[in-house]
DNA sequence: CTTCCTGTACCCTGATCAGGTGACACATCA
DNA sequence: TGATGTGTCACCTGATCAGGGTACAGGAAG
């Protein structure tokens, strides 16, 4: 049984290309190829394919808003990303959204068939330079400094950070009131803060949590 | 010019087997081999090689601490760990570390040429399940639950989560603090919360703000 | 052995916040 | 036209928090 694939690309060269690259084979049946997504919902629903081919910058409706919709009913069919658009903005928004692999077009002969292959065994086919800003912005994500909190001013910052009240700190950790106002006073002058708000803003912000 | 490599490995046989596969071709020299990474900075400086290759279980000190030190003193060495681990933890916080690569190691002879190849180009080699796991993360960190907040209480919301008192927000939108007072009431009803902790940790970790 | 750090605990004063109630102008929508 | 939603403002009471100081036991480090 050949992989049913759906392309959305509005530029028609290149849509009647892809088809005819992914005929080739015989391995891969192009159920259809559409120039926009305004019918994406019902499309998908109408011929349920394994694979979807999307552009992102087309009319009426972007891929990434079509990715959105479709993932609204289907979390089963592959979502690769075709596009020239390499930078944070969409990439991320296309991750956001539901894709689930994201090739740029200039590679796209290379890469098409591997990654189709790829995305079917669970894998998340990726051009090499949006890989690496995928993980770049995993790692810039975490300076974490170090304000010498000692671990149970963590314990308890950590409690502060979900929500909870002097009050309830005391009882969970079945200490005083008055023990966790001194350990919450320390934390403040550790982290430069003078208010709940801030601790926890800045525990949150800078993963101390 | 060949790429000089440097391997951190604890078993003997893949370590060498490493080195031999990567001596073949003339394009790689393997600088030096280490079954653990008790030295590691030293190492490092020592030999300024351009491709680590680094386990993760190794003794005494462990590849994802091993990373975290090099990255201290050296941002431009590409880092691919080589490892059978593929559970969240490994991978993210090898990600975390300053990895710029993850293989793991049962695809290691198809792989590992190109992968050198391809982060010396500035890509990010992950075997394809890992590539899933971390667009994965992405994807769930956006449940972005909608409780009707009005555009002047969001705001409110994202000044009160930066570590604003109510005070300072008031002066900051030029309203009166009973104003600010009132919607921040109305935005505990619809956060169910009853204090600012709760708010902000809610907004924060939903990312609301 | 003494100093320093950590965790524990108490007290006091003034500031800030929570929860409730009430009010009014303006806009939209039915 | 009336209902509803939004943004504005006010007052009151009790709870909670901030900032200051003081104290002591136990452990680590010098």
């Amino acid at each position: 049984m050949p992989v049913r694939i759906l392309i959305y690309e509005d530029n028609i060269n290149l849509r009647e290309s892809l088809s005819n690259l992914l005929s080739l084979t015989g391995d891969y049946q192009v159920c259809a190829s559409y120039p926009d997504c305004s019918g994406v919902i019902m499309q998908v629903k109408e011929l349920m394919p394994d694979v979807i081919l999307m552009d992102i910058d087309m009319p009426l409706v972007n891929g990434i808003e079509a990715v959105r919709r479709i993932r609204t009913f289907n979390q089963a069919v592959q979502i690769i990303m075709l596009t020239v658009f390499d930078d944070n903005t969409h990439v991320f928004d296309a991750m956001y959204a539901g894709a689930n692999g994201y090739l740029l077009k200039k590679y796209i002969s290379d890469k098409l068939m591997h990654s189709i292959r790829e995305v079917l065994d669970g894998g998340a086919p990726m051009s090499p330079s949006i890989a690496r800003m995928v993980i770049t912005s995993m790692q810039k994500a975490e300076p974490a400094r170090d304000y010498q909190l000692t671990p149970r001013e963590k314990e308890i910052l950590q409690f502060l950070s979900r929500g909870n009240s002097f009050k309830m700190i005391a009882i969970e950790l079945n200490i005083s009131l008055d023990t966790v106002r001194t350990h919450i006073k320390r934390i403040y002058d550790k982290l430069h803060v003078c208010s709940q708000i801030e601790a926890v803003s800045k525990a949150i912000n800078e993963k101390l949590v």
